[in-house]
DNA sequence: TATTAAAATCGGTCATACCATTTATCCGGC
DNA sequence: GCCGGATAAATGGTATGACCGATTTTAATA
């Protein structure tokens, strides 16, 4: 647990440009970019800190709560303020993209597209770049899906992994995060639905040609796997979709959310 | 300006699970997924939509401060609170991915990699979907490059809106978000960095090359324009760093923070 | 009617107190 | 001496009330 002996906290300027939360979270984020604050380390209570920054408290949590909500701290009642540490792969909040989508109307059309180029962009990748010990992994979760076919929620978690698999493979974590952010939209409605055996058994056989191009580090034979993978899955959902609308005829406009088999 | 006569909001359920400004907040994200809430529609008073929600006005704050951070919620001091109206192409904030960039180490590299798989996929969709607008717009970008080798900054103005309108063109709003945030990122040093009008020139002979294979309908032509233009700045770039690091012998390691030509 | 000034509105900040949870401490029993 | 549960301290969460500053609206005035 890092000490705050020294005054890394500067007294916020009375004489600065906007309000004065604004200024502690810049303080903050000053902190974090210069790496006096770092992943895991614990901030000074707020009391404390309100003090060292000059501020009152309701202003300073203010500042927290704003770099709370982006994913850069968290807070534990009881336990204290804390710079979110970076274990696994980076993550960026996807609630910021939900709510655009509500706002905008994006179609979960858009929202399978987007996913898709940036399925096809890591592939390609994953197969340039992916460690023996990565393509293992993406070959156990093939596997894993062939071997719980009849085992819907179980295949799902295969699947999910398989994708995480190819795009820490692709050795840029800022896509990864971007992936996942859309991947995780989709995934939602995703675990409720039922899918037919039919459909897992050709959705395991896509993860496999995808898993095969990569390992012979072909991109271009990658990126098409995934491409007609995840066009498949697309069309199933909407299959899907059509069959589920009896269920709940209420807003039949479809509209957000999505999930199907991918 | 939208009146809430009706009893739209409820008040706060005592027996939530989270904490009472996480309840708020999700009162608010169903508000607007549901369509109560519309871009551009200004929220009640603090005192009074504190009332109404049954809780206290920091409360409340914290909850608008949560999704004002995300980009959802715009206080202005003496107006009110807005929904973020959605005039031109819905932006995600990218000061998340900043600071998970800072967070963990993420290199210039990485940043360029990931916007040019970004660009690469909006280049492909927006050759097989550009209007004739769009892409006269395009061309008008790429003559307004040629016309300002002399004048780096307005050179910089052509090159951005012409990425962006190759973004628009893709008609993918998230994967045109996403690019937005990555390149914003890149953007902030960009526009101190001289270039030179070799630089400059090879540059725009790049983006009319991209321009021509939208032109052409060839998505294929137009991610291999894309990817090498970017290519080409990234290497540019790489060594205006070494030039500048005689400049700026401190901090040396480089880290975050990118420009240069594009 | 147009301009200006006053007033009401509304978010921003501050101070204070108390509650809920977590963590650390202490003490007794084994 | 060691362990475990009870107690206390630490810390974030919430509430109340007040005041300030920016904005908008309204009214008075030229």
């Amino acid at each position: 647990m890092t000490d705050f002996n020294s005054d890394i906290f500067k007294t916020i300027d009375p004489e600065r440009r906007g309000t004065t939360s604004e200024e502690v979270i810049s303080q903050l984020r000053e902190m974090i970019h210069r790496g006096d604050l770092r992943p895991g380390d614990r901030l000074p209570p707020e009391r404390d800190l309100a003090k060292l920054l000059g501020v009152s408290r309701p202003t300073l949590r203010a500042g927290i709560r704003s770099l709370a909500a982006v994913g850069v701290l968290h807070s534990r009642q009881g336990a204290g303020t804390f710079v979110v540490k970076a274990d696994g792969p980076p993550s960026l909040d996807s609630s910021p993209l939900r709510l655009m989508a509500s706002l905008h109307g994006f179609t979960s059309a858009e929202m399978f597209e987007a996913r898709q180029s940036l399925e096809m962009a890591v592939a390609g990748l994953a197969a340039e770049r992916a460690t023996g010990d990565q393509m293992a992994s993406m070959s156990e979760e093939v596997a894993g899906m062939f071997a719980s076919l009849d085992d819907p929620e179980q295949f799902l978690v295969h699947d999910v992994r398989f994708h995480q698999t190819v795009a820490a493979a692709s050795g840029n974590r800022i896509l990864t995060s971007l992936m996942n952010m859309v991947a995780t939209i989709l995934f939602d409605t995703r675990i409720k639905t039922v899918k037919r055996a039919t459909d897992l058994k050709e959705s395991a056989e896509m993860h496999r040609h995808v898993y095969r191009a990569i390992r012979e580090r072909n991109p271009d034979a990658a990126r098409a796997a995934m491409r007609e993978h995840l066009e498949r899955a697309q069309r199933a959902w909407e299959l899907e979709k059509q069959d589920a609308a009896d269920d709940t005829p209420a807003d039949g406009s479809g509209g957000n959310g999505a999930g199907g088999a991918h």
